[in-house]
RNA sequence: CCUGUUGUACGGGUGGUCGCUCGCGGGCGAGCUUUACUCGCCGGCGGGAGGAAAGUCCGGUCUCCAUAGGGCAGCAUGCCGGCUAACGGCCGGGGGGGUUCGCUCAAAGCGGAUUUCACGGAAAGUGCCACAGAAAAUAUACCGCCGGGGAUUCGUGUGAAAGCUCGACAUUCUCGGUAAGGGUGAAAAGGUGCGGUAAGAGCGCACCGCGGGCGGAGCGAUCCGCCUGGCAGGGUAAACCCCAUGCGGAGCAAGACCAAAUAGGGGAGGAGGGGCGGCCCGCUCCGUUCGACUCCCGGGUAGGUUGCUAGAGCUUGGCAGCAAUGCCUCGCCCAGAGGAAUGAUCGCCGCCUUUCGGGGUACAGAAACCGGCUUACAGUCCAGCAGGCCCA
RNA sequence: GGGCCGGUACCUCAGCGCAUAGAGGGGCCGAUUACUAAUCGGCUUGUUCUGGGUUGGAAUCCCAGCCGGUCCG
């Protein structure tokens, strides 16, 4: 592979930052996850949960939740592994990978949204080029207009 | 050289890109009159999972409840000595059991190697011991053996006979002696041998075992020797229990501070209630006028800081000790998150595997912190032990 | 961070030191029926979660482990 990386995801996402060097191999710069983006309380939990869209996937599953916001923070994103999943070490590959896939879109998501993931089992495992594909689904339906 | 096993050390390396988190110092901006301080943004440097971080089976540190106090109950531990902050851990020693080898004709015994043991008490008491067996814990009825007496039958002597005398390899009754033997059973009231006897028996003797005493060695468990007693008396305490020793309870969601939330709202009960844990005592706080506390209705907050990592810490060298470990010394700072970071991805190299396309690279993720134990684990290094092959 | 409970046949369970480890359901075979269901008769099945230990003897007692469930803050 000449070219290994991301055949069709990122070069329009690069545009967005402009003190961004090009890297020839690079993922997309300047995605930050700080804090800020992530919903940390449970009264946020459970709002996406029982007033959230749900959208299903193979890898993973979330409830995206369209809050008014005067602010332009968003959005946020938070992540539930649920203990019956498996141990420590597959729940948290689970999510550090999803949350890798979808860190480097999340400045196509329209800041209103907030989007609680539920990894499922086949994300410890499944293919990078999958992960890609499942994001881009979900980010279709959260995109800023 | 290969394989197995035990212990020990390690448990992928390197580079690019994009992130997360903590610390340090820098620039810019804002708050403030300025310094200080706080907040935001930007880029820089440095740190960032484990040997088990796991299971939570033990022990502690720390915090609050009384300076953690008395008794009962409960739980745990249990040969001896040492180590340790402590322990149910570790080290060393003793004793018992198993396996194996040697001495020996063999057994017993002795010695070596290896392995294993929750190894206080069954002469404080209670319970239980199926089946089999005469008997399963008080030892003694039964069978058997032996002796005395009687009856039957047969024989013998005498006699006319009845009967009497003596005897028997027989059958049976009765009185007594005895505990050697009695198919069993996991276990049978010391064992073996000789003597002894009507038959027998520690009845006597020798050796072994056991109890008691004395002496010696050892800090001690215990070992060795001598004297003495004919023998105490089954097993089970991972059955109840007894003895000794230890343990107060809860846990970082411990606990402390700040902010927010207010009204000590309404109603009913009410002399006790809370700290306080299974119970009692004791201590202490609040309350019985101004009403503690409990219940119901209604309402509010459930945010931040701290505890939070320099420690029974790691490491270099030396000394003491058989060792566990301790002491001295050189140097080092090594995660502190909080819906929870320590990552994702792409190359190259290493290792294993291959059907030459490739595939695989263990167990596993800190949650206040330490010391152990246990369990999981691809592969590699070293050492010990066992087995096999090759060379000399 | 703590407490408690469970693991026995394919399933749900009983059994609390001396058993050939049972019950119900299921399954299989047969009878009945034109056929099926129901009914009746018979049969089937255990590493008692794993590994040690105590005992003469363990599903049962003790220890360690594995797995599962549940409760409290």
């Amino acid at each position: 592979m000449a070219a290994p990386c991301l055949p069709g995801a990122e070069p329009r996402a690069a545009t967005s930052s402009p003190l961004a060097t090009r890297e020839p191999f690079g993922t997309p710069t300047n995605f930050g996850f700080p804090k800020s983006v992530r919903i940390l309380r449970t009264s946020d939990f459970r709002k996406a949960y029982n007033e959230g869209k749900r959208f299903t996937g193979r890898c993973f599953a979330a409830f995206c939740l369209r809050v008014p916001r005067e602010s332009d923070d968003g959005p946020r994103l938070g992540f539930t592994v649920p203990r019956a999943f498996g141990r420590a070490v597959l729940r948290n590959r689970a999510k550090r990978r999803i949350r890798e896939a979808l860190r480097v879109r999340l400045p196509e998501v329209a800041p209103e949204w907030d989007i609680v993931i539920n990894p499922r089992r086949p994300a410890i495992a499944a293919p990078v080029e999958e992960l890609r594909r499942e994001v881009d689904r979900l980010v279709a339906q959260c995109r800023k207009q």
